[in-house]
RNA sequence: GUGGGUAUAGCUUAGUAGGUUAAAGCGCCAGUUUGUGGCACUGGAGACCGUCGGUUCGAAUCCGAUUAUCCACCCCA
């Protein structure tokens, strides 16, 4: 025997109990964008790793660590996708989709990719549900978005989930907060820990979400940012809170969001649930309204969110939510002999066309095991085709909920008419 | 990248002061009236105990390494 082979790390197959699961997700979340009038958009799994360099940042860990980035045979140097976004902006100017007039609203179902340990709803391979806004400067585009994820979430009856919202200013507000973060903890360095000593340098602002005791106490008198956004800033966000409290939409302010693609703007916002013991994440977005100017087009506001299957899916067991479980066989055809199968294949044929599920025997069992197997995959109907009926144009019909047995005759016009009433019961 | 846990049949697990054919439940297959499922009973297949090396007369059991997996941190969805 050869050894067999594995996933690859990080990855992870999505098996028949399991998919039928994914597969009404996907509806469901493509059906409630649709209902808000954005349009699907597939874009390739790799791209030209300047892509990513110019749009997540090159400063950003996604970048820095988590890519898988190869070169092709042809010298290209390549990346599959670590997230949504970058691809649909990088289509969106390609096929110069603003010229169709504003707004543009996209949404995707991808799978992205991200070099990372795997833990508790983290993986090399996920999936990602996100939608994007391209062509609004307008607070109530923010608002729109999050009503979408509100709709989304009280459509599959999740509850507890907390919305957390923040702005980080523009590029010129932002760059003022951050000196005058870093001067305020430039001063206490001796207090900090090893990694916050590593984010003053990179992103202080990480520093305000570290879990260390010692930090803590540092961030609690840290400048903040909503002290430091300009007035057009601040107004916005005034706005996009005000439209959540229209709506009804509870919301808290946490002023340590922080997001970790560089092309956050303005508005930034998560959606959390408590897990067993952390705060997980599902779903994560905001404004970017100067990442289509950095990939090369004309100054467009856009906003998105990208939100996690996996996480969606953690989020829903820990509710227990059950969703949908694999759809079950209408009609199984029971055969005992050469002459019963040969007349098994002509009836499943008529049964299918009149869109009953039916399956019969594929691996020459006995009629008990046929029965047995009939019961496992939970056929409604079970039509046992004998030789000593056949002669006579009938079989048997088996009810398998009330275990009925009737005599039915096979040219009866009214035959599959008859399946259809049944497998209704 | 850092830290910790775990690795025994398809699945869930038992089995350690080191001792010969490694155990159970579920699942799978077959049988218990030769043509009728669920329940019960009987039997069967299925594991070189993650891998490699070491200690020992002898290792699933002890030691080391390696790989995989899970969890936490970093970071993110």
């Amino acid at each position: 025997m050869k050894p067999i082979i594995k996933a690859a790390k990080g990855t992870r197959d999505i098996l028949p109990e399991e998919s039928c699961k994914w597969q009404f997700l996907e509806n469901l979340l493509s059906s409630e964008a649709a209902i808000f009038g954005f349009s699907q958009i597939r874009t390739p799994v790799f791209e030209h790793t300047e892509l990513f360099l110019r749009s997540v940042g090159e400063t950003s860990d996604v970048v820095q660590k988590e890519m898988y980035t190869f070169t092709d045979k042809g010298g290209r140097s390549i990346t599959l996708r670590p997230e949504g976004t970058a691809g649909k902006v990088r289509a969106l100017i390609e096929h110069a989709l603003y010229n169709r007039g504003f707004p543009i609203k996209l949404y995707y179902f991808d799978s992205c990719y991200r070099y990372e340990k795997p833990q508790a709803g983290r993986f090399r391979e996920f999936y990602q549900f996100g939608a994007e806004i391209y062509g609004s400067a307008s607070p109530i585009a923010d608002a729109e978005l999050i009503y979408m994820l509100c709709s989304i979430f009280s459509r599959l009856r999740i509850e507890r989930l907390s919305l957390e919202i923040n702005s980080i200013g523009c590029q010129e507000c932002r760059s003022e907060y951050h000196k005058a973060l870093y001067d305020y903890f430039d001063k206490q360095k001796m207090h900090l820990c090893d990694t916050c000593l590593n984010r003053l340098e990179r992103n202080p602002m990480r520093i305000l979400d570290c879990k260390n005791p010692n930090c803590n106490g540092l961030i609690e008198n840290a400048p903040i940012i909503l002290n430091f956004i300009c007035k057009p800033c601040e107004d916005h966000f005034k706005q996009v809170k005000n439209y959540l409290e229209i709506a009804n939409i509870a919301y808290t302010v946490n002023p340590k969001i922080v997001r970790g693609l560089d092309y956050y703007t303005r508005t930034v916002f998560e959606f959390k649930f408590e897990d067993m013991c952390s705060k997980n994440t599902v779903c994560g977005g905001g404004r970017y309204d100067k990442l289509l100017e950095e990939l090369g087009t004309a100054p467009t506001p856009a906003l998105g969110f990208g939100m996690g299957i996996e996480r969606l899916l953690m989020l829903l067991e820990n509710q227990g939510i059950k969703l949908p479980s694999l759809e079950a066989c209408d009609l199984y055809i029971a055969t005992i002999g050469e002459n019963s199968r040969i007349l098994a294949l002509n009836l499943a044929k008529i049964a299918r066309e009149a869109s009953i599920k039916t399956e019969y025997d594929l691996v020459e069992r006995s009629l008990k095991a046929q029965m047995k197997y009939a019961d496992k995959i939970g056929a409604k109907l079970v039509l046992v085709l004998g030789d000593e009926e056949l002669e006579k144009k009938q079989a048997s019909l088996k009810n398998m909920k009330t275990g009925e047995l009737s005599p039915i005759h096979l040219d009866d016009e009214f035959f599959v008419d008859l399946l259809k009433i049944q497998t209704k019961i």
